[in-house]
DNA sequence: CAGTATCCAAAAGGATACTG
DNA sequence: CAGTATCCTTTTGGATACTG
């Protein structure tokens, strides 16, 4: 190959370089997995959400939400209402990762001592 | 005060109290999912490990060694050899939650963009 | 070999007040 | 309602050198 190792022609969690590393790094992070599973019953506004996830702040509420959206994982669709209304949904892509997200969640539940 | 929704009866990660929140914390983080997944096989040692996960420095793997063993997902067994030898293999816990963590990493392998 | 010690940078998290 | 702005604390990550 033309690099050493910092090429990444299949994906490989376990390499440095590989960009599904960042991915790992945003499903694998504080909110995301809450986030992800209270999108899985359909479209939730911003304030539902907050209500769900105890205890997460506005501005990081916020960034998580934006870091899946650039990542594909989630949509947000503002509607020109008064009051605003914002709603989040998961994308095919995000729908995919909730499987996975919702075992670990649910494992979690069942084996946190 | 005698608590109101602090109280945790039964297990929800999405509840802010509840100590099972702790838990995905940890399988959550950016090293455990990949130590998880590295001690699958069986029993591993330090410098193995190390090589594994691209990029992780000393500091960081023994932390997140030691917090996966405070929470008794994998246990530490040191050998009095010259030179020394230390091996880390996961529990019975440890195994259960290995499983929903590899399908996340499958998830992740086969969906990065 | 298997870490720890040190020092540091960056990111994440968080409380609260305020705005379009 | 749905966020931003601000300020601050904590956590995490990381490079490197050193030790039992």
């Amino acid at each position: 190959m033309a690099t050493t190792t910092d090429s990444c022609d299949r994906n490989d969690v376990y390499a440095a370089m590989c960009p599904c590393r960042d991915m790992l790094d945003l499903l694998a992070s504080k909110w995301s997995a809450l986030v992800i599973g209270a999108l899985e019953d359909g479209p939730r506004r911003f304030g539902q959400l907050r209500l769900r996830l105890e205890g997460v702040s506005p501005k990081v509420l916020s960034q998580t939400l934006k870091r899946l959206e650039d990542r594909e994982l989630i949509t947000r669709t503002a509607y020109a209402e008064v009051p605003l209304r914002v709603e989040y949904e998961l994308t095919e892509l995000g729908a995919g990762a909730a499987v996975p997200l919702k075992h670990l969640r649910d494992w979690v539940e069942s084996n946190a001592a």
